[in-house]
Order: C-alpha cells, then structure tokens, then sequence
DNA sequence: TAGGCGCCTTGACTTGAGTCAATCTCTGAC
DNA sequence: GTCAGAGATTGACTCAAGTCAAGGCGCCTA
C-alpha cells in the first residue's frame, strides 16, 4: 500500500537545520505532540525512534500472546485485531485498531504481549521501542503526558461495551465509533468500508453473527443504513448516534 | 478508623539521614516502587507528596464525573465505588476499589473525572497531585514506570468482564478477584465482608440483582461457599476459580 | 463456465436472564 | 417493644438473543 493511496497521512515540519522532517501525522505521537505544541527539536528526537515497518499481508501476526513486550505500535494504513483464544479454542476479540491507533499498551504491565494482533488487510506501522520511548519521555514532559492520555484512554474505551446493552445499541455504537475514528483522520465519516468480517464484529460485540446480520438488515430497512457486503453507508448517521447515545455517553 | 486496625499497612524505611520514613504500604506507588528497588531518596522524594485524605463516611463522594483532574489516589482504607449515570438516570458501576488499589487513572486523559467515586464505607486514601507525580517521574525513571504498569494494568482489568460470560461465571470471576486482591493486601483469602450491597455488585456485573441473588443460592447449595446477608466465606475455593478461569484467564 | 468454498443470510425453535410482584428480614428510631 | 423502610429473597412469567439447520451469494480456480 503505496503512500499515494493516503495523501493526507503526512505532516512537515520544517527543522531548526532547514532539514524538513516527515512525520505520518497518523502517528498517534507524533501529530498529538505537534498538537501540544512539542517544540521541533524534540519532535526530531521522536522521530529518529520511529521504525517504520511493513506491510503485513490479511492474516499475518503482528505479535502473539506471551511474546516479550518490546515496543509499541501506531497503524499507519490498514486495520489490526487484537484478540485471545481462550482454553476452549473460542477466540474474544478485544478490538479493531484503525490508522492513528497505537497498539501494545496493554502489555507494559507484564512485559509480555497479553493478546495477539493480526493484521485484516495490509497494514503498515510505526513501531517504536518502548524503553527508548521511555528514557525520552523522561526528557520531553510534553511526550510523557502524551503517554500517559493515550494510556488512560484506553482504559475509558475498554469500559464502553462492558454494559449490557441492546443488540442494536452495541452495533450503532460500533458503527458510530469506526466512523468518528476515520474521520479524526480525514476519511470519510458516512462511506467507508468494513474491513472485518462479519463473525469478527459479532464476536466483538458478544453477539451471535446471526444477530448482526439480523440488526444490520433492521437498520437498512429502517433507511439508517445502506449496507451491501462490507460497503457501507450512513444515510441518517444522526438516528445511529441516537441509538448509540447512551453508550457513547455524549 | 485509626491506624490500628490495620496494622500490617505501615513499611517503615531508614532513611540515609537516620530518620525513619513511614508508608502506607497500602499505596501502590510506595510499595511497588520499594518492590522495584526504588533507591530511599526517591522513596522520600515520592513520600512528600503524599497527602492523606479523609476520613470519608459511606455515602461521601469522593469527586464526582466532571470535577477537573487534578490528583490520583490510592485507597488506603475502605471501598471506593466508581461509577456513572446515563441520561435515563440509570446508574453503571465501573468498579470497587480496595485497599492498594489507585483510583482517578481514567481520567488523566480529558483534564476532567470521567466518572463518579464514592464510599461505600469508611473511606482513607493517600492522594498524589498528578501535575507533581508526572514531574517527578520525569526524575525518577521507576516512578514513571510504575505509573505506565499501573494504567496498562486498568486497561486489561476493564476488558476482563466485557466478554459474554454466564452469571455464574461473572459472579465465580468477582468473587475469586475480591478474594486475591485482599489476600495480596494480606487480607483473609477465604473470609471477608461484601461491603457493597447486592444491587452494586448486580449493577457492576450487569446482572439483576435478583439473578446475584439466585447465584449466590446456587453457589451456597453446591457446597462452594457460605454467604449470610455480607458476610461471605469459600468453602471450596478451587471450583469457584474453576467457574471463573475461563474469564481470569488463568 | 462449472464447481467449490467462504462468508453471509434467513427461518424456526430454545433458553438464560430480566421483569414484575409478593414476601421476608434485618436495623435503627422512637 | 414496635414500627417503618431499605435491602434481599423467591416464584411466575416474558422476551431478546442464541442455537441449529438450511440455503444463497460472490469469488476464486481450473
């Protein structure tokens, strides 16, 4: 996946020396740092951590559980999931990680990746050591604070679908999130595609695929939606937040 | 509630100048730290900013969803309830916070508390100014450290109950993590006080309170445990970890 | 173009947990 | 000691979502 396909995934950023630095502005870091208003110097010094690596192919790991923990990843392009299988060979997945999205934080703790990750459709990362992030975090407070917002959000996000909510309340939420998410990063928040099939939503939301299938159909006929395949449209984007309101708190 | 009742939450440190440092080993920092090797002038350092807080009296808030961020805290006495109200004024409870454990992480990102914390009893916490524990981990490289296990550690923690799990099994999981989480305070493993009515621990378990009810029933006949009102005690402690591994994970 | 294979959809039936309503049991106030 | 009220329990009924089974559609390969 060429960068060509993402024109809008870069930032310059003209550096003390002339030398303009290129950054993936999906890079969760690098584009909140720049938001914080990281003076360029230390954005240079982020920006030599960056290992850009890819692209992984649908179906390749990215990590597997019980891995050593050694860095954390921002997508770049394409989709991640991560999920556990338990003992009885059922697999959970904990969630889809979209372009800006960082994944492996929920490993600090253990020094071991707790779940795996694997890759939908291509995918291309940014990965970054996590000892040498920290060492720099030390140095640039602006950098730490980001740390730790993305870390505390994850908390927030994880406590999101634990209610016990309505079928059709769990795939609104679903849908307005993947939405929200690709437009904070200039896709199109009403036209986009499901990277992942249907049995992999279902198990995210803890509902049967038939029970998707069933509420994707409901919500078509109600005119909400227009899904064909994984192609799908937002036509009263306003009636899914409603219904995803009291998940979604806002 | 005096220090006295607690006696095994006190570590005492001689520091280099001779004078004893006292901690609450309640705090996650302080002990977790001292765990990691913390060398004692860091420890003295982190100790200053301590602040112990309360008492607070069941029914107290503690903050409330909105109140700007401006300190964490670790209960040192006590259960914290967090939880939130939605629009329709039904109330979801995030979690119970015992002894040891920090609350406040989930809302470093927003500047403001995402959600409510209140006791459910007497209530004593060491709280830190997160402004002041962020710079001085900008110092003390295991501080920061602790701080990034701490909230990877929430972001598994949340992901835990969010499965489709039985009520047989959400209860087995909430009952086995009371109990090791107490034991890892040094509490009794096998005997101990629900110190939250029924409708929290339904309410937290997405369960009605008449089906915590009729669990509780079910596990009292076969044997596993012996609950009278909130007194609770695991007879066979084993078959609850069994019901509740497939959730644990362990 | 035919065949095979995933993935998805649909319909019929089942069930675990919620809801509703009645009753019980502590506890604390007077 | 008695009463009131909150919390907890129990039973009868309901329903949303799961399960099971069959069939359809799109896409790849030969």
């Amino acid at each position: 996946m060429s960068d060509v396909a993402f024109p809008r995934l870069d930032t310059r950023v003209l550096a003390d020396d002339g030398n303009e630095l290129r950054f993936c502005s999906t890079c969760a870091f690098s584009q909140a740092c720049l938001d914080q208003g990281m003076d360029k110097a230390a954005l240079g010094e982020l920006h030599v951590l960056v290992e850009h690596v890819g692209p992984f192919r649908a179906g390749d790991h990215i990590f597997r559980e019980g891995d050593p923990f050694e860095a954390i990843a921002a997508v770049r392009a394409g989709t991640v999931k991560t999920y556990v299988v338990d003992r009885d060979g059922h697999e959970h997945v904990h969630g889809f990680h979209l372009p800006g999205e960082v994944i492996g934080l929920n490993a600090i703790d253990g020094d071991r990746y707790p779940c795996n990750a694997i890759a939908l459709d291509t995918v291309m990362l940014c990965r970054f050591s996590f000892p040498k992030i920290s060492v720099l975090a030390t140095r640039l407070p602006g950098l730490q604070r980001q740390l730790f917002r993305l870390l505390s959000r994850d908390i927030g996000r994880a406590a999101l679908l634990a209610g016990d909510w309505s079928a059709d309340q769990r795939m609104a939420a679903f849908l307005v999130g993947i939405s929200r998410r690709l437009a904070a990063r200039g896709f199109s928040a009403t036209r986009f595609q499901l990277t992942m099939p249907r049995t992999d939503i279902a198990n995210y939301l803890r509902l049967a695929p038939e029970t998707v299938s069933r509420v994707l159909r409901r919500l078509q006929e109600d005119g909400i939606l227009s899904v064909e395949r994984r192609e799908l449209e937002l036509l009263q984007p306003d009636r899914l937040e409603a219904l995803a309101a009291p998940i979604l708190r806002d």
